[in-house]
RNA sequence: CGGGCCGGAGUAUGCCGGUAGUACGCCUGAUUUGGGAUCAGGUAGACCGAGUUCGAUUCUCGGCGGCCCGACCA
């Protein structure tokens, strides 16, 4: 992609509108705009971010047998009713009727919907396990929108299901799930640790995965020896008794919930009749749990652990690109080497402005922050390229030829 | 939803009860390319409503919108 081309612009100044450094940082780079509390668009560059997120989510749950499907957004009253969730969810659900008085309400979380399309799929033990996910568009009337990404009105959010006959059975794809996180958030850059946490319908706790930041809003005490956490929403004292964890060796921080896990039991497939027929011909409620990923939070708690005072800094797994390329005066020979890198498959920015001086091409370099710089110039030989990987300080200067084997 | 602060060109900001100023951006021309170019010319702005006043962008009230704190929360 060619900078010249590129739809968006960056900022010089920081939003006065906004506090939280992600959101300062996404904006001023291009990669979202606002449009009102709560609720960002996704420019060129933020998108081939979130992508490359949903992307590393698709291939780690694909991994562990979950199929990626596509529920609807609307949901009907009725569904809803049938789980007693429909005037509570009032405060958080956007409800609406249209013309005829039907109502309406937008997903925030799809556990009716999704169950009571599995009747028409799940009928005998054979059928059992499943595992499905999405990623979708939730809204949520949130009374407080802020910190940029981190809590909005309209976000994505990936949503697995799994359903199993036994109890043993969920525990077992539950810890496969737990992994998968893992390995999600690491490949995305970020060091999340699986926290203790309420809110578990059919068991002790559900687990989240919490990122330490100051802008966190949950505070969790970490073990770091086994690299767990306990939330403080839990009763924190009865609950590191029977972890058998010292609390002060416990440390205390501020963190941003990434995902969470939950394990459902029978809480929706009773009151919607998801059942399954067992091996002796009884009928019994299906087994499940939930299990949810914000990839836009992912976002925006990438760029709060990564920065520094000139930008961005992603890792390379979820780049917008992961080279950015700057020609100096020399557009001809930026452009082969433009070309050839593309040609070999490596992803690359290109700012080929010709009305730009020095000094801005590299401070958008810095701030957009793909993780490595390549400058063509008049002041190296002409075999020579520079090379510099974000945030070192310093610079290397070497053959051409070499570059896109240094890449690889 | 309670409390606080704020609302002006695309962005950021200074001053002000009396002609709305500056920087960046953007446009034209010339010169320029190693850390946010130079010169010349140009473009573009007071959230909405009511009140006070000779006169309101400025003061007061209400609404709307934004951020922060709290409550709530993927």
């Amino acid at each position: 992609m060619k900078l010249s081309k590129l739809f968006t612009k960056t900022l010089k100044t920081n939003p006065a509108d906004e506090t939280a450094i992600n959101a300062q940082l996404l904006i001023r780079g291009g990669f979202v705009s606002k449009v009102m509390a709560g609720v960002y668009e996704y420019m060129p560059l933020g998108w081939r971010v979130l992508q490359k997120i949903n992307n590393i989510i698709r291939e780690e749950l694909n991994k562990i047998g979950a199929d990626e499907l596509y529920l609807s957004v609307f949901q009907d009253r009725e569904t809803w009713q049938a789980t007693g969730r429909w005037d509570s969810a009032k405060e958080v659900m956007y409800q609406f009727k249209d013309t005829t008085g039907k109502e309406y309400g937008l997903g925030f979380t799809h556990e009716e919907p999704l169950t009571a399309t599995a009747r028409h799929y799940i009928n005998s033990y054979k059928d059992l396990p499943k595992a499905v996910y999405q990623i979708q568009t939730k809204f949520r009337n949130e009374a407080r929108a802020k910190s940029g990404l981190l809590r909005g009105r309209e976000f994505l959010m990936k949503d697995l299901y799994s359903f199993h006959t036994t109890q043993e059975d969920l525990d077992q794809y539950y810890e496969k799930v737990a992994t998968a996180y893992d390995t999600i958030f690491s490949r995305t850059g970020l060091k999340a640790v699986r926290t203790f946490a309420s809110g578990g319908l059919f068991s002790r706790f559900s687990d989240e995965f919490q990122v330490v930041s100051e802008i966190g809003e949950d505070t969790i005490y970490i073990n770091e020896e086994k690299n767990r956490a306990v939330n403080k929403e839990v009763n924190t004292d009865e609950v590191l008794n029977e972890l058998g964890w010292d609390k002060t060796k416990l440390v205390e921080k501020p963190a941003i919930e990434v995902g969470n896990i939950f394990k459902l039991g029978t809480r929706f497939s009773e009151p919607l009749k998801l059942s399954y027929t067992d091996e002796s011909g009884d009928s019994k409620p299906v087994i499940m749990a939930s299990y949810g990923i914000g990839p836009g939070r992912v976002m925006g708690a990438v760029v709060e652990v990564s920065h520094d005072d000139k930008g961005i800094i992603w890792s390379e797994q979820i780049a917008p690109f992961k080279v950015h390329l700057i020609s100096l005066g020399k557009n001809a020979e930026a452009e082969d080497v433009y070309q050839k890198l593309q040609a070999s498959g490596i992803e690359v920015l290109y700012d080929d402005r010709e009305d730009k001086a020095a000094g801005e091409k590299f401070a958008d370099a810095d701030l957009i922050g793909c993780p490595w710089r390549l400058v063509v110039s008049g002041k190296m030989a002409d075999d020579q390229i520079e090379i510099k990987k974000r945030p070192d300080p310093t610079p290397q200067v070497v053959k051409r030829s070499e570059i896109i084997n240094l890449l690889k």
